[in-house]
DNA sequence: AGCCAATTCACCCGAAAGTATGAGGTTTCC
DNA sequence: GGAAACCTCATACTTTCGGGTGAATTGGCT
């Protein structure tokens, strides 16, 4: 509902844009190819972002069978109440990444990590990263 | 995902059709303007296309470094040897315990802890504790 | 259609961690 | 007796973490 809108604006945008610039055109004769650059810019922009977009959506759901795979689990653990976003981060707090880090890797928001990692630590009875590195190896959630 | 791309080719669309109605009533004198929209729709392509290869070149140096890290593949290079006061502190460190929590166990000022925590750091040349406990592992400087 | 878990993101706030610099004290070794 | 290494502690500052709360969205299941 809320992305529906959001489209709808942008295109409201896009349309005016399109609309000023050729309002223009019609006192600015031969400058055609200006104004099929800028259509050309924007719409390359709006490309790029869908691609972006689509394929990181896509990538989501490849790593964590990547991840599942390296570690011969299924995607979801039931012995560990852990989600597998949550044990993904997991693991790249055990390699040393900070948040930001994590949040780079996993084209993530870096409140989206830190809620993550909160959760993580709530699940673990933690309060601290290395805690909860500790705890996860004893556990068997890490290599 | 399938939204998004709904929304693309709407969006294609209409400017597609923008530029065509436009082209019929207000442009007609000029040619040209009919290959605006082929030129928009083209870059559209263009751009999504760049933006799912980039974006899978990308993941994939991502996961290489990941997968690297897990298997213990980086090269490890002897490093100047920490002092007993600071390996003491290391493995405390990698026991999970905070910088106060050190200083009650050595009996000493949080500042002193932060100085050895520091010394070690840059001995190790990392900027987190949790890197530190990776790469002390890495060198058997731990357990 | 509605519920529910998971995911995503935002904002605020205090605590902890990390950086930089300086400064005494001791031991050891030349 | 002086250089060098180590240990100790301090102040001041910036960055990162962690906790708490709220909320929107999505996908799956009933």
């Amino acid at each position: 509902m809320r992305q529906i809108l959001l489209y709808g604006l942008i295109l409201g945008a896009l349309l005016f844009l399109i609309q000023y610039a050729q309002y223009r055109l019609v006192f600015v004769q031969h400058a055609e190819s200006a104004y099929t650059g800028v259509i050309a810019a924007i719409c390359c922009a709006a490309g790029i972002w869908a691609g972006v977009v689509l394929t990181r959506r896509y990538q989501r759901k490849s790593n964590a069978r990547l991840l599942a795979a390296i570690h011969n689990h299924p995607p979801v653990q039931a012995e560990s109440s852990l989600t597998p976003r949550e044990l993904e981060v997991l693991q790249l707090i055990a390699q040393g990444l900070s948040n930001q880090e994590i949040a780079g890797h996993l084209f993530l928001s870096l409140n989206t990590v830190k809620t993550h990692v909160s959760n993580v630590f709530a699940k673990l009875d933690v309060q601290r990263r290395t805690q909860a590195i500790q705890k996860a190896k004893q556990l068997g959630l890490l290599a």
